[in-house]
RNA sequence: GGCGACGUGGCCGACUGGCUAGGCACGGGCCUGCAAAGCCCUUUAACCGAGUUCGAUUCUCGGCGUCGCCUCCA
């Protein structure tokens, strides 16, 4: 029984499915207005490893995504750079999807757009307004907190508690807001920013109603699990859930948040400091399989330490696994059910990646002794660390191929060796690894790997 | 001020009331023509103090420290 940490009831729990067999999950996405940064990066990784495993476990996942594509920071882009604000989204779209296939995520199920439900929202306001949750300022059409049972649930904290606190920030509409913590549903336009129609005036919908509508008709009422980064916990999720709530609608029945991405003295990424780095420096610079591999070897609740010493670390580890694929290409068998059985026994547990790649390394050793000695049981070890290593998405074996002119030379090499023409074995070793291939020169010949 | 998380070996990073996490790096050995890869070894590390316990890194309390959220950031 595959159990999860949930957020609102603050305990492991089995996750359950209003259908057996089949999982609902809804992933917040990125609203479009820049390049994705590392914090989205592992947001989308550790729910994808989520998915592929459940799928692997022959769970049927449906996973909606959204994607925010009218929202103020891009309205501001486009004001900077004079320019329309969808050459914006759609382009920062296609550099997301871009950036998540290198990253070996899989496009989700459904990708939903803010901009396809503004009718929808415009009606569920409207719901709110009737039901006297939501009510009219000048500037828009705001959510009554105090109207809704419960909120604070998802952030452990009463209404009472967050005014106690932090209230040198600039609170949007203050003026005119009855309760400080009330929040925007619909936001009048101005003059020349893109609007919709709505019976309260023309406008645009605020950030949290978009995901509790698109949810609720693609996932009906209800659904299995809501995810998302921890920095969405409040006020975005406990915003969407006060809708819900205050339409008399179940919401989600499991809620599931990522820990941050920090960087290497400590501090959360984010944008205000300037310490965020950029998904596609990362990617540019390194095997794009090492950011999972690190995210693999942490919990996915636990900050994470994102620079250079630890990339370098995941990409030795990925080698390491990368040369076990290479040695072990000849064996064919059936997946020893004893390993696989320990790897759901450990992954069941809450998604305990760490422990799931160290089971992956032990077997990659036992795998290794085995192959060494040329045992039977090699066959089935190495095709479970396959299996194990496809759950999580985690690709084996060298990326790129291997030039026909470089296979010539390691051909040339195998023949100075049995030649005992060591000069030149040593010669053609050096020219190879110098084109970029990691060489390893067994009895049965040499093989080559991209570095 | 309120709420919460965390402090583990050279670095990263898990689980756990007693039994080697794991990865990376360093060093030694086997293997190899030499390397690489692989295998073996590198003989226990847990912020401080008090408590519970036969026994605590793990539970409780108190310090100290770091970090997060407390209105639109994954």
């Amino acid at each position: 029984m595959f159990a999860l940490y949930d957020t609102l009831t603050r305990e492991v729990r089995p996750l359950a499915m209003r259908e057996p067999g089949k999982l609902g999950m809804y992933l917040c996405g990125p609203t479009v207005y820049g390049p994705p940064h590392l914090g989205h990066g592992r947001a989308t990784l550790v729910y994808d490893v989520l998915r592929r495993y459940l799928e692997w476990r022959g769970i049927e996942v449906r996973l909606v995504s959204n994607i925010t594509d009218i929202d103020d920071k891009i309205i501001d882009r486009a004001n900077r750079e004079n320019r329309p604000w969808q050459d914006i989204t759609h382009k920062c779209e296609s550099v997301w999807f871009d950036a998540m296939g290198r990253l070996g995520v899989k496009r989700p199920t459904d990708i939903p757009h803010a901009t396809d439900y503004v009718e929808q929202m415009v009606h569920m306001i409207g719901a709110l307004v009737e039901r006297s949750a939501a009510y009219t300022t000048s500037d828009g059409v705001y959510l009554s907190v105090e109207s809704v049972p419960g909120y604070g649930a998802l952030a452990h904290q009463s209404l009472d508690d967050m005014l106690a606190g932090g209230g040198d920030r600039e609170v949007l509409g203050a003026q005119e807001k009855h309760h400080s913590a009330d929040f925007a549903l619909w936001k009048f336009s101005k003059p020349d920013e893109p609007s919709w129609p709505s019976p309260w005036g023309d406008g645009r919908p605020g950030w949290h109603s978009e995901c509790v509508v698109m949810s609720l008709e693609l996932l009906g009422e209800g659904f299995d699990l809501h995810c998302g980064g921890a920095d969405l916990r409040f006020p975005h999720h406990e915003n969407e859930r006060a809708q819900a709530v205050a339409l008399g609608k179940q919401f989600a029945n499991h809620w599931m948040h990522n820990g941050f991405v920090v960087d290497p003295e400590g501090e959360k990424m984010s944008k205000s400091i300037g310490n965020v780095a950029n998904l596609l420096d990362l990617l540019d610079n390194y095997d794009p399989r090492a950011y999972r591999m690190l995210l693999l070897q942490t919990h996915y609740r636990s900050p994470v330490k994102v620079g250079q010493d630890n990339i370098d670390a995941s990409v030795q580890a990925l080698t390491g696994l990368d040369s076990f694929a290479a040695r072990s290409e000849g064996q064919t068998a059936a997946a020893d059910a004893d390993t696989l059985a320990r790897f759901v026994q450990i992954m069941d547990n809450d998604l305990d990646t760490p422990n799931a790649m160290a089971h992956i390394f032990d077997t990659v050793r036992r795998a290794n002794t085995a192959i060494d000695a040329s045992e039977t049981a090699a066959g089935a070890l190495t095709a479970a660390v396959h299996e194990m290593c496809g759950a999580l998405g985690l690709q084996l074996g060298s990326t790129g191929q291997v030039a026909d002119d470089a296979q010539a030379l390691a051909v040339a090499l195998d023949a100075a060796r049995a030649a005992k023409d060591f000069a030149k074995a040593d010669a053609l070793r050096a020219e190879l690894q110098s084109l970029g291939y990691v060489v390893e020169t067994t009895k049965a010949g040499t093989t080559l790997r991209h570095v």
